[in-house]
DNA sequence: ACCTGAACACCGTTCAAGT
DNA sequence: ACCTGAACACCGTTCAAGT
C-alpha cells in the first residue's frame, strides 16, 4: 500500500504513544513504514509540521461545554487533562503547535469566545492563552514527575490542577480585577 | 588554562546568548573551548545537568520584594520577565530545571513563601508553580512570536503579560475562591 | 507522481589509552 | 587527575536518479 500523509500521521501517533517523543524521529518513522527517510518529505514539509498536525489531532477530541461560560471553561480544562495526560510528552507537542499557529486550534478559539462572551472588557484570546498555557504546564509537570518517580500518571486531574485552574478562571472572570 | 565547570558554564551561557539553544551542543561547546568533546564529561554529568545549572544561574539574579505580599509576587514576575526575555529560549531552559529539581530554585521557594504567608488555607508551592509556569509560557510565547515575526522581543512586559499574571495572583489571593 | 540511495552536516555519550 | 582519539549509535534534510 502506498505512503500517504494520513499513514505517516497514524504511525507517528502510535510511535509517540508507545515509545515517546525521543523515539519519534523521521528515520525511525521511515523504518516503521518500511520506506526510505527521504520519502516522508514528499508528503510533509518537515518534522515541525508533522508535530503541529499531531497536536491538532490530539486537540480535536477536546470540547468545552457546560451550563455557564465559567463551567464550560472549567470542563474544557478537565477534558484537556484527561485527553492529553496519557500521551507521552503530549503537552510539549501541543505547545509547539500553539507557538506556531494558535489561530488554527479550534479549542483555543472556543476558550477565547467563552471568555469574551462573559466579559467584553478583556481580550478573550489573551485570557484563553493564559489558561491553556497553565493547563499544559501542569499536565507536563505531572507527566515528567510521574516518569521521574517511576509511577503511572494520574488519569484524572489532581486537586492541584483543579485549584490552579479555578484560581485563574476566577481571577479572569471576577469583576474586581479590571 | 585548564578546563573547569565554571568555564564550561560561562561558555555555555555565552553560546546560548549569541546563537540560541539549537547551537548549544556539547560538541559545539567543546570546539569553543578548544577541547575534545569527551573532556566535558569529566566536569559535568551530562547535557541535562548543564542546562539545569544554567537555569539556576539565570534565576539567581531574580528577586521579589515589595511592600505587601501581593506586590512582592507581582514584582517578582516583572523581574523574571526582564531578566529572561533577552536570553534566547531562556524560558525553555528554566522549565527543564523546574521539572527536574524544583526545590533547588530559591526564586520558586520565595514565591511559595509569599503565597503561604498570605493565605494558610492553600498550598503555597502549588500556587507558586502555577504562577511561574504561566510566566514562563508567556515569556516563551513572546520570544517565539518575536522570532516568527522577525522583530525584537519587548524588553518590558507587554500588557497581556501583566493582566494575565494579575488575574492569576488575584485568583489565588481572593478569598472567594476557597 | 512517487520513491530510493546516498550523501551532507551534524548529534550525545563512552572509554581505552595517554600525560 | 585530567584530557584525547576514536568509536558507537544515532539525528534532519536534500536531491540526483530511478520506476
Amino acid at each position: 500500500m502506498a505512503l500517504s500523509r494520513e499513514k505517516i500521521l497514524d504511525t507517528a501517533f502510535s510511535v509517540l504513544n508507545q515509545y515517546g517523543l525521543a523515539d519519534l524521529s523521521m528515520r525511525r518513522l521511515a523504518t516503521e513504514l518500511n520506506v526510505a527517510p527521504g520519502s516522508l518529505y514528499y508528503h510533509i514539509r518537515n518534522k515541525q509540521e508533522l508535530l503541529a498536525s499531531l497536536a491538532s489531532r490530539m486537540l480535536s477530541a477536546v470540547h468545552c461545554t457546560g451550563d455557564t461560560e465559567a463551567i464550560s471553561l472549567y470542563n474544557g480544562t478537565q477534558e484537556l487533562y484527561t485527553q492529553i495526560i496519557s500521551i507521552p510528552e503530549g503537552a510539549e507537542v501541543i505547545r509547539l503547535a500553539l507557538a506556531l499557529h494558535p489561530e488554527d486550534l479550534p479549542f483555543l478559539c472556543k476558550l477565547a469566545e467563552l471568555f469574551a462572551h462573559q466579559r467584553d472588557d478583556i481580550s478573550g484570546m489573551v485570557a484563553a492563552k493564559s489558561l491553556i498555557h497553565l493547563c499544559l504546564s501542569l499536565i507536563e509537570e505531572e507527566q515528567t514527575t510521574a516518569v521521574l518517580e517511576a509511577r503511572e500518571t494520574m488519569l484524572t486531574p489532581p486537586s492541584s490542577y483543579q485549584t490552579s485552574i479555578q484560581a485563574l478562571i476566577h481571577g479572569w472572570l471576577s469583576t474586581e480585577c479590571s
